[in-house]
DNA sequence: CGGTTCCTTGAGGATGATCAACGAGGGTGG
DNA sequence: CCACCCTCGTTGATCATCCTCAAGGAACCG
């Protein structure tokens, strides 16, 4: 989902640039701000004891990210960080509140949005415990997927970093993991590419 | 959330019986109802292959269940059964969306409770992503006391099976886990039963 | 071409799963 | 009342798997 543009301002929204690696807003921190990004991309993270990070999604232009703590007054439960230079447009949460009362078919989008998001976080959560490296990256694989065409195989562009980051591994488990299932021709790996 | 009884029935809803341990739907079932539990509870779970159950979620009176799928025309990511005998109120697909539509303040109900939904599941898949088996307990514990009493300890109504099926891990993880712990005194064990 | 980020491989160890067997409690019907 | 059953809890031994640590190689970019 994303809001018209002028909508946005027009209610006071500003936009504000991020710099890469920068912290749009800290995890447990309540909730104050809409945020839609214009440009760039944001991840939310979490951080366990031990500082590993594990990722709760990306989110790229045209998309919002961090409502649901806006609309039931609770804390952000993960971090979110501009992984590039990022411009991202910011609108106060009772305003925020009152575009929602006043147009029903923001609502009513925002509404299938978070159903979604609960969708597709539920297959997450499934293929993570599935116990089995294979099934959480293959998982993550078919999630992530750009096109769903299913002849050729497509560029992933996500680091293996990132593949442990998302589905709760550790890099090497991800690289022994991926060199398995480029045997089995689950994946191909040209030149370190990866291809699914 | 839930929807007034009445008005589900003026639109055409039906009451059903489910025995204990009956499907409402499966995993993968196409979303053609709303559902909500007049009585009794539903759980929400996957099965891996090796049959190793995943829970979800519980629903119980005055909850409704399975409604994101219903939004966004996809199939159910998890299965719903009965775990006691419960009676359930069936209303269409369509009749639902019509409510939604005529109904703003319902609409926003379900928003909000779209919302809660999503936070507390970035909750769970952070606590089980820690690893730890004492994390992942704990973040159990935490989230299902029904009062938010420090002082005192209650006792928690959950079989440590059930505990094992919500945090991914075995019964018998559970077990020595819940011992450790209650050596620590973050839970206290009394003649099996566990109280925190 | 120097630095940074990403990828790769091996060896070793910790930990949770698995398997198997048994104990404890609660409810029901004879 | 007690004998049985069924569900739940417990314990120990062994095993497989992924993590950890360490070291080095490859690709990319200004």
């Amino acid at each position: 989902m994303h809001i018209d543009l002028n909508l946005l301002f027009s209610w006071g929204a500003i936009a504000k640039e991020y710099k890469k690696n920068e912290v749009v807003f800290n995890e447990d921190e309540f909730a104050n701000f809409y945020f839609q990004i214009i440009e760039g991309t944001v991840k939310m993270i979490n951080l366990n004891d031990e500082g590993k990070e594990f990722t709760q999604g990306y989110f790229s232009e045209g998309q919002s990210f961090g409502e649901p703590p806006l609309l039931i007054n609770e804390n952000y439960p993960s971090a979110a960080i501009a992984i590039h230079d990022s411009k991202i447009i910011k609108l106060s949460k009772d305003k925020f509140l009152k575009i929602l009362d006043e147009y029903p078919s923001i609502q009513r989008n925002l509404l299938n949005l978070m159903a979604k998001r609960i969708h597709s976080k539920a297959v997450t959560t499934k293929a993570i415990i599935n116990q089995k490296p294979e099934y959480r990256i293959n998982a993550f694989l078919k999630a992530h997927k750009s096109d769903l065409n299913n002849d050729t195989k497509q560029l992933v562009y996500f680091t293996r970093q990132e593949i442990a980051n998302f589905t709760g591994l550790r890099v090497e488990t991800v690289i022994r993991e991926l060199s398995k299932m480029s045997k089995l021709n689950t994946v191909k790996i040209i030149n370190h590419k990866i291809y699914y």
